[in-house]
DNA sequence: TAATATAGGACTGACCTGGTCGGACTTCCG
DNA sequence: CGGAAGTCCGACCAGGTCAGTCCTATATTA
């Protein structure tokens, strides 16, 4: 496996969406949701979640909606993705100890321990901001206003 | 999450075991599970399927046993990953693009599809010799017999 | 032939995931 | 000022996957 969940899934989409909607630019759940076709009661968590990390801000009220809390720039996949499905761990005992019955014994641990370090490395470079610089992929939105000229630099 | 399963765990620390018993030692199931408290049955069917992956060659009978296919420098721990769980897919469309809903419209297929390539370098880099070389942590075993100069330049 | 080992299928229970439903809050409009 | 619409929020349920077990067949050796 070694795969993300679909709710990190959904937020990297919703995190990248309100990168290119530009500084303080709001988007409201449904308006997401729809575009992507995410359920829209799911989105909603996963957003939700991400308010209570600190990643996004939430404006309720009809007008409402969520804004990225930071500049894209300042943040990466890996805190989206830890944000909503936790710690990365690459094994079982890497967090709290009492949940892997091999833990005395294990002869891999400290090496796999290095390893999740440099995944955890290769998230923590990739922004936000990457995200939103690459291209759209046949999209036809508003979303090429966004697409500044620091996306060169990135190829 | 970002977890690899118990059964990769398990091969892991069966490939690290069995790379420690040098060239051409071989183990047998039971051996490697009651040293490390893993399920038999389970580990054996771990086993099995890396016999089936080319990683391991098995011997039946009395005798028999599991050792190594390939020299330990050879064989990657994204190779026994792989093996186990399968290939290593970051987003759920990497694989076959059918089981995705959000395939059109996804905006995040193409950067995450750039850092499962990191990850999977990562991995790929990261040799069951590694694992081998690493101190095995309090262990009281032959291990150390085949513990190497090299270890300090891993720190 | 008996013992021991791998090979492999089918089955079960627990856990996590994706998805859904009703309630609480804020803003807008008459 | 008050209702109503719209949005965020927390608890709830169903399905699938994973870890683990059981059973049988096959191969090898003493």
């Amino acid at each position: 496996m070694l795969r993300l969940s679909k709710k990190a899934d959904y937020a990297l989409m919703a995190m990248k969406h309100l990168a290119l909607r530009g500084d303080r630019g709001s988007s409201s759940a449904r308006e997401i949701a729809e575009q992507y076709d995410i359920p829209i009661e799911l989105l909603a968590k996963v957003l939700q979640r991400l308010v209570r990390r600190g990643l996004l801000a939430s404006h309720q009220g009809t007008r409402g909606g969520y804004q990225l809390a930071r500049m894209p720039l300042q943040i990466s996949v890996a805190d989206v993705i830890q944000a909503i499905d936790g710690p990365v761990t690459v094994t079982a005992c890497s967090t709290d100890e009492a949940t892997c019955d091999q833990f005395a014994k294990c002869n891999v641990r400290d090496p796999l321990w290095r390893v999740r370090e440099r995944i955890l490395a290769a998230l923590g470079e990739c922004t936000i901001a990457e995200l939103a610089a690459d291209v759209p992929a046949g999209a036809s939105q508003a979303a090429v206003l966004h697409r500044g000229p620091e996306r060169a630099a990135l190829r």
